[in-house]
DNA sequence: GTCTATAGTTTGATAGAC
DNA sequence: GTCTATCAAACTATAGAC
C-alpha cells in the first residue's frame, strides 16, 4: 500500500476513537513509521487531511451501500444490512462513524470538509429514502410513514446508538437501542 | 455569580461547541476576564474541570426531568417534553448534549470523568424506561415495545437526531428525525 | 483568589539536505 | 519522498508575589 493510503487509514482510525481535535500528525507518524515533517509531503495542512479522509469515508461507504443493494431486492434485508453495517464499524465500542466524530469538531473543520460531511449525509439520506420507498412497495417493513422522515429517524438512531455504545463501550447498548427497529422487518 | 460557577458555565458553553478536546484554559480565560493561571486555582487540572462539568450538566438535567414530572402526569406529554429539551439544547444547530461531545472524546477522559458519563446515561435511561411504563398503562402513546427497548431507542434517537443537525447546523433535522416519533405520541 | 512569570511539552508547519 | 533541524504558537501546569 502507497504511503499516502495509509496514512488516510491510520488517520481515520484514530479519528474515529478520539475525534478530529484528538489525534496530531505526531500520531500518524509513530503509526505509520514516518516522520511528522514527511506528512506533509501528502497533506499540506490538516485540513487537507480531513477533506481527504471524509471523501476518502465517503466513498467506501457508498460502495458498501451498493454492495448490499446488489446483495437483496427486498427492502428489510438492504436496512437489516445497513443497521448491521453501523454495528460493524462500532468495532466492539472502540470507534464511532467519522461524520459522527467530525460532526462534533464541526467548528475546526474547513468549509470544503463541511461541504464533504454535508454530501455524505445526503448521500445516507437519499439511499435510506428510496430503501423505504421500496419498503412501501414490498411490505417487507411493518407500518411504514412517509420515507423522508423515516430516513432521518434511522440514520439518528443508528448515529446515536452508536455514540450511547461508545460512551459505554458496550456493543450491546447499540443493539438495545436498535432492537425495536428491527422487529419492524419481516 | 462566583468565579467557580462561570467558570463552569462558561466551559460547557464552549465543550458543547466544540468536543473536549476543542477547548483550553485560555478560551475560559478569556471569556471569563481572568488569567488562564487562576483557573487551576478552581480546577487544579483539565479532568478535575470534566468531573465538575459532567456532575453539572447531570445534575441540571436531572432537575429538567422532575419539572417534567411535575408539570404533566401524562405520559406522552413527558416524552414529548423530552424530545422538546433537547431540540431547546441544540441552540440552533449550534451545540449539543455535554455527554454527546465527551462521548466522541472518550480517550481524553480520566475514570472519574468516565463514571459520571455513565451515570448520567444510567439516569437517563431509567426516567425513559419509567415513562414508558406509564404509557403502557395509560394508552398515551401508540404501539408501546419493551420499556427498555423503547428507552434505548428514544435516547439514541434524540442524541443521533442532535449529531445529524449539528453536522448541518439545521434545526429543521432534527425535527424530521423526530418527526415519526413525536407523531406516535397523543 | 488573582496575578506575573515561567517551565516543559506538544502542536501544525517550513526549509533544505539527501 | 523522506529525512534532520527548526520554528512560532498553543497547550497544561506550577511557583511565588500580592
Amino acid at each position: 500500500m502507497d504511503t499516502r493510503t495509509e496514512l488516510l487509514k491510520c488517520a481515520e482510525n484514530v479519528a474515529r476513537r478520539r475525534g478530529y481535535d484528538g489525534f496530531s500528525y505526531a500520531d500518524l507518524a509513530k503509526e505509520v513509521g514516518i516522520r511528522k515533517a514527511s506528512i506533509h509531503y501528502h497533506f499540506p495542512a490538516k485540513a487537507d487531511l480531513a477533506v481527504a479522509m471524509i471523501e476518502r469515508y465517503a466513498s467506501s461507504f457508498s460502495d458498501a451501500l451498493a454492495v448490499i443493494d446488489e446483495t437483496s431486492d427486498i427492502a428489510s434485508d438492504r436496512l437489516e444490512a445497513y443497521v448491521q453495517s453501523y454495528r460493524k464499524a462500532l468495532s466492539g465500542g472502540a470507534k464511532l462513524c467519522l461524520c459522527v466524530a467530525f460532526s462534533v469538531s464541526r467548528d475546526s473543520l474547513s468549509k470544503e470538509a463541511l461541504q464533504e460531511l454535508d454530501d455524505f449525509h445526503s448521500m445516507s439520506h437519499e439511499w435510506l429514502m428510496n430503501t423505504f420507498q421500496l419498503a412501501k412497495k414490498d411490505n417487507s417493513v411493518s407500518n411504514v410513514g412517509d420515507p423522508k422522515d423515516e430516513a432521518a429517524a434511522l440514520l439518528a438512531m443508528v448515529e446515536g446508538a452508536q455514540l450511547v455504545a461508545r460512551a459505554a463501550c458496550k456493543v450491546a447498548d447499540y443493539d438495545r437501542a436498535t432492537r425495536l427497529f428491527l422487529k419492524r422487518l419481516a
